[in-house]
DNA sequence: TGTGTTATCCTTTTT
DNA sequence: GGATAACACA
């Protein structure tokens, strides 16, 4: 194949090879020019290894040398990381005429396990008995549903308290997406639910025919049904042919029914590709197993091709040798050694604090200094292992007016407005969706739990005969209700018959809403801006059903803190939970709250298994970072969790995770650093006196 | 049957 | 410190 490509494009070829490593080139190379699909291939990819880089690479190489972007499929952890990727594939093969050509739409096939599921099942539905129209439901819908499901079963009147419904979903999910059986998972993960088995069995049954018949599928669902769709005979050859080769990014998080999606659409491998960092897992709390890629070679025969990739590009050399001596710990890992020829003689700092609020400070006065040294603050971010760890350092950007955007932690779905709005769109594009129709009806003053259930009985039982429009018509609301009745059914039965295009109909959604939104929410009008954002947003798909899709599956991830995002071209500061950072890399990182409790969460200690992998944690945090590194550790901690007794702090220990044998790797040192304390002296003593009257004066000032 | 109030849970990370 | 469930009342 290769031999066929024009001279010129060849040199151009040639050209981007050599900017690549030995292990880099291996892997873009692999199979590419042989004939048939190349053999299964793994590689291991370190932290900053330039994977990203080598995937798209290959991707591109595959093209040149005449694979159909078409029946390329490429799944990554985000949609953010598929549309990088394209980007990249893009760009790299441009100027080559005949893959420019053929990459001018893009990868159509890039995007992730769920979505590119979710286009795949719509596009089969018919054939595997699914209607087209099924809606997505997100977690706290399917935990809404649970729930229904919960009540009707009679589980709420235990005498011993059954488990939430987000414990149940999880249970749920476990076992769907890691494939071990519901008492394997309740004695592994779960232990004080087993008491419960069978009826979180029945629950479950119950759970799954209630999403059949009201047409709507989870998360979970969107890769049951695609594993059980390839596995099917009548279909796994035309699915298996349908894409000449699969590469899978961020394979050391994916779970066991990925791994099985991967191997029904390839089973002998050919043209599989998967990348990925065992070091760097950190998504078993979502089932995702190590095992996929350390056990991925010998799954064939022969076992696939291993390249590792083990040259960092990104940090300095201090910064790698910390990081790899955190990793160097762990329990089992894969024996792998970055190195790096970036020198440095700034070693990675550990920060002592006093407590929280003086990490804030410490970090603002660390990111304006950086900043006055030119260094741009979307150069910088602040990483933390759960999102409210960030909570003291809003507060403190917000008063000093520094822009920061934050990743991670809640999402803008999650506000009960929003999620209003979108259930009423979610009802009119599929009527039997009760979760959603659940909750529209019960936005009407004087219309509860009860009538809502009558209601969406009747709705359903007419399915076929009438519109929901004319079912709501009919339905005789009570009394008090009487009054909002008409308008009610007068803005569903627009929305329902479509006779207001999109996105038009959702400014019609709104009117309708603003009166229940003032009448129930206190600050409405914050509520009401986040309803007009949504609004702006929807203007940007081409229908109803792909806004509804691409929202649950690809929520807007970002929260800012200033009102509305900051635009573009404007400098902001990056927060983001580790999880959200994967992937990402700045010059100047902070990790907070490096101690005992946070990293590794104490909710994260119980099996060595869990330990290693919050282990893991702060090592994809610390190899963020390319020049600067601050790990921050507050002594003195408030508890949020306490019983009664209030206001109590507590003190915390340096992370486990940076035992004394590594301080060396360190530059240790206090912030504020320590005034040097001169012998009290009677000048000294009288200039404290004089500090005290100073403070009195000031505090009394406050209220002038 | 709907709604407002109080008590009690749980509290990580995300497609 | 926030959401959710049980409870009491209208």
């Amino acid at each position: 194949m290769a031999s066929a490509v024009a001279p010129e494009v060849a040199s151009k070829v040639s050209a981007w090879l050599a900017k690549l490593n030995d292990a880099q080139r291996a892997a873009v190379e692999h199979g590419v020019g042989e004939p048939g699909a190349p053999a299964p291939l793994v590689v291991i990819a370190g932290a900053g290894s330039g994977k990203t880089n080598t995937l798209a690479h290959r991707v591109a190489h595959l093209v040149v040398n005449g694979a159909d972007p078409h029946r390329i499929l490429l799944l990554t952890f985000s949609r953010r990381a598929a549309d990088e990727m394209t980007r990249r594939v893009t760009r790299i093969a441009a100027g080559v005429p005949g893959a420019a050509a053929a990459l001018a739409h893009g990868l159509m096939w890039a995007g992730t396990f769920h979505g590119v599921g979710a286009r795949l099942l719509r596009e089969y539905a018919e054939r595997i008995g699914l209607a087209p129209g099924f809606t997505i439901s997100d977690r706290e819908d399917s935990a809404d549903l649970v729930n229904l499901v919960r009540h009707e079963l009679g589980f709420s009147a235990k005498e011993r308290r059954f488990p939430s419904k987000s414990t149940c979903l999880s249970i749920y999910s476990r076992v769907v997406n890691t494939g071990a059986s519901l008492a394997d998972v309740l004695a592994r993960a779960f232990p004080w639910c087993c008491e419960w088995e069978a009826d979180l069995r029945a629950l479950f049954a119950r759970y799954v025919e209630a999403k059949q018949a009201q047409n709507v599928l989870d998360y979970d669902d969107l890769l049951l049904y695609w594993s059980h769709m390839a596995a099917e005979p009548a279909l796994a050859a035309e699915l298996s042919a349908r894409f000449d080769h699969v590469l899978v990014d961020e394979y050391q998080d994916t779970n066991r029914l990925q791994a099985s999606i991967l191997l029904a659409l390839k089973p002998d491998g050919r043209g599989l590709t998967v990348v990925g960092d065992d070091a760097q897992a950190i998504y078993s709390f979502r089932g995702a197993t190590v095992r996929n890629i350390l056990d991925f070679p010998a799954q064939f025969d022969p076992p696939a091709r291993q390249v590792m990739l083990e040259r960092n590009y990104r940090s300095t050399a201090p910064i790698l040798e910390a990081s790899n001596a955190v990793i160097g710990l762990a329990k089992e890992r894969f024996a792998k050694q970055l190195w790096t020829e970036r020198a440095s003689a700034q070693r990675p700092r550990l920060v002592t604090v006093g407590d929280e609020a003086t990490q804030a400070r410490y970090v603002v006065e660390q990111v304006l200094e950086a900043r006055e040294a030119g260094m741009k603050l979307k150069s910088q971010a602040v990483l933390f292992r759960a999102a409210h760890h960030s909570a003291a350092l809003e507060v403190e950007l917000a008063r000093r007016n520094i822009p920061f955007v934050k990743f991670g932690g809640l999402r803008f779905l999650d506000s009960v407005h929003v999620k209003d709005v979108l259930a009423v769109l979610r009802w009119a594009e599929n009527p039997l969706d009760r979760v959603a129709g659940f909750r529209v009806v019960q936005l009407l003053p004087g219309v509860g739990p009860a009538t809502a259930a009558r209601l969406l009985d009747q709705v359903a039982a007419c399915q076929g005969t009438w519109h929901t429009a004319e079912a709501l018509a009919a339905f005789a609301p009570p009394p008090r209700a009487a009054q909002d009745w008409a308008a009610f059914v007068a803005m569903m039965s627009t929305v329902c018959s479509r006779a207001s295009a999109w996105p038009a109909e959702f400014e019609l959604i709104r009117r309708w809403y603003e009166p229940h939104l003032e009448r129930n929410h206190e600050d409405a009008a914050m509520r009401h801006a986040d309803v007009l954002q949504m609004e702006s947003i929807a203007g940007t798909y081409p229908s109803r059903e792909r806004f509804l899709t691409e929202l649950t599956l690809d929520p807007p991830d970002a929260t800012s803190g200033e009102s509305g995002v900051p635009l573009l071209d404007e400098d902001y500061l990056i927060l983001s939970t580790i999880h959200s950072a994967k992937g990402q890399e700045w010059r100047n990182v902070f990790v907070l709250n490096g101690v005992d409790g946070c990293i590794p969460s104490d909710l994260g200690t119980g099996s060595d298994e869990e330990i290693d992998e919050e282990r893991r944690l702060l090592y994809v945090a610390m190899t963020r970072a390319k020049e600067d590194l601050h790990i921050v550790v507050p002594q003195r901690f408030y508890v949020h969790n306490q019983t009664q007794s209030g206001d109590r702090h507590v003190w915390a220990s340096r992370t486990r995770f940076i035992p004394a044998p590594l301080l060396p790797l360190f530059e240790a040192r206090a912030w504020p650093p320590a005034p040097v304390v001169a012998a009290p002296t009677a000048a000294g003593l009288a200039a404290a006196a004089h500090a005290k009257v100073e403070i009195a004066a000031k505090l009394r000032k406050m209220w002038d």
